[in-house]
RNA sequence: CGGGGCGUAGCGCAGCCUGGUAGCGCGCCUGCCUUGGGCGCAGGAGGUCCGCGGUUCAAAUCCGCGCGCCCCGACCA
């Protein structure tokens, strides 16, 4: 590391979220461009969001399983608008074993149509129905413009994929996804989202409706946070995912899939992070919270650690997640600095001066410098930093829904609303109108990000056009 | 794919214009000293100067052709 400093996110907040990434050991870049690797204490942020995901998962009836990586590149084909979206950015196997292949092979971009397959294998009666599967595992999409967590050529997730004996079945279970989306982003990552429906031209490729939740980053820009598609029967007709009914009639299956990526990972070092660098949410954290250890003398040093041992199996006993840091050779004002940047959320200074009053130190990551420091009784310590873990991920929450509520405007005009898009959002009226919504993008760079759930009822004039308008939606710069 | 920038130690860069012993800062290693907010001192290791070709007595430096990366535009979880 050549510099010492970050930049800050007002000076270049790409640059910031960059450095940020590799210096904290998140991920590091690949050796293919576009590509990640996603580093230990990454990965480890990454388990605890699979783990809260995977719960909720299994808590609605969900069972997981593994699809192959390889997909033939007709299935690709087989649904219309599906192939049209991802037929760019596929990559495909041609050779195997030294031998040309005689049907390429794609890598999976998305497993909608290796599932189809195996769905309409199974599904034979209304009693096999429904079929609700999630799978954990890699997608490669052939992307142009790649960026760490964000958007990079092979990416983490998971996708769900049902089938259901009827539409208002497959609606339930597509808007029950984007609640556990919504659910998940506010109490464990503490991002405050906005769920909605995509327009028409923000709609996943074969789907009849795309839902997702929309979170604001720090620099007042959009990213989609998770995603729940409605696929209708499309794939089922494409797929042939047919079952028979009570009275013996033949039906097309409604399917619905749903993900959500390591770009969530992004969405968290953006939404939390500050010119220190990186804040991690209490419940995500892989590390809650790090004692630092203070001494001078080797005595000193004897019964610090001693307590610091201590202290850290009361704390691992009650289910928190610490780091006893003993690196010998850095101070400690360095290692306030270091897991500062790593986004720890509560420190735990221990010195000879401590261990003589019984008592310690905390530090909260979200109040820099002395306001965030209290002198904190050994006895009972477990009990106090779960009390400030907690408080501190609602501090996030707060602190993050407020930047969000600053940032989000409800322009007058279409003057005031190319201002509000420069800086975070735009709530408007919108006449439901593609060329309404294509003009917008030409003239501001800013896409229409969602239409929320939640409107405010009523009606108005599209934001654009003047036109009558019975919804509003959400417009912004997106990642 | 179009426009711009850049490839020199692990990282960030200088050197190139005007050809002549490959440098600086940080990091790393060893020892001493320090440690309550990014310690200090001394010594040390580390190089295919992106690749190939050309010009020249001599190329990191000049010329040509490749390759790669970054930024900006069209596509995107």
């Amino acid at each position: 590391m050549a510099d010492q400093k970050l930049p800050t996110r007002a000076e270049d907040f790409s640059e910031w979220y960059n450095q940020l990434v590799t210096r904290a050991e998140l991920a590091d870049y690949a050796p293919v461009r576009g590509c990640m690797i996603v580093r230990p204490y990454g990965w480890a942020l990454w388990e605890n969001i699979t783990a809260q995901l995977d719960r909720r998962f299994k808590a609605t009836g969900h069972v997981n399983a593994a699809f192959p990586m390889l997909i033939p590149r007709s299935f690709i084909d087989k649904e219309k608008s599906h192939v049209a979206g991802f037929s760019p950015e596929l990559a495909v196997v041609t050779h195997g074993g030294g031998e040309e292949l005689e049907e390429p092979l794609v890598i999976r971009p998305t497993s909608e149509t290796i599932i189809g397959w195996a769905y309409s294998k199974w599904i034979q009666s209304y009693r096999d129905l429904p079929v609700l599967i999630n799978q954990w595992n890699s997608v490669v999409r052939w992307e142009l413009r790649t960026k760490l967590f964000l958007r990079t050529l092979e990416f983490f997730w998971q996708e769900g994929h049902t089938a259901h004996a009827t539409q208002e079945e497959a609606e339930a279970e597509t808007r029950q996804m984007l609640d556990t989306y919504t659910d998940f982003a506010m109490k464990e990552a503490a991002v405050p989202v906005i769920p909605g429906k995509k327009s028409d031209a923000e709609r996943f490729a074969g789907a009849d409706r795309t839902y997702s939740i929309e979170a604001m980053m720090g620099d007042g820009k959009a990213l989609q946070a998770g995603t729940s598609h409605n696929l209708g029967q499309n794939f089922a007709k494409a797929f042939e995912i047919k079952y028979l009914d009570k009275t013996g009639v033949q039906e097309f299956c409604w399917t619905t899939s749903w993900g959500l990526s390591t770009r969530f990972v992004g969405a968290i070092i953006m939404v939390h992070g500050d010119d220190q660098g990186l804040i991690f949410p209490p419940r995500l954290a892989p590390f809650q919270l790090v004692i630092v250890p203070i001494y001078k003398t080797d005595e000193e040093k004897a019964s610090v650690m001693e307590c610091a041992r201590r202290l850290r199996a009361e704390l691992v006993d009650a289910d928190i997640r610490v780091k006893l840091d003993e690196r010998e050779g850095s101070s400690p004002g360095f290692k306030f600095n270091d897991w500062e940047m790593r986004g720890v959320p509560l420190r735990m200074e221990l010195g000879p001066k401590d261990v003589a009053k019984n008592s310690v130190v905390l530090a909260r990551r979200d109040r820099p410098g002395k306001e965030g420091k209290t002198f904190v009784d050994q006895h009972g310590i477990a009990g106090a930093v779960s009390a400030l873990l907690v408080e501190i991920q609602q501090a996030l929450f707060d602190r993050a829904l407020a930047f969000r509520k600053a940032n989000t405007h409800e322009p007058a005009d279409y003057a005031e609303f190319k201002q509000a898009v420069e800086k975070g959002f735009a709530f408007s009226w919108w006449c439901g109108n593609a060329d309404c919504e294509a003009n917008i993008k030409e003239e501001t760079k800013a896409t229409m990000r969602c239409i929320p759930l939640e409107q405010p009822g009523g009606s108005g004039k599209c934001i654009h056009c003047g036109q009558p308008a019975t919804e509003k939606a959400i417009f912004a710069k997106a990642y």
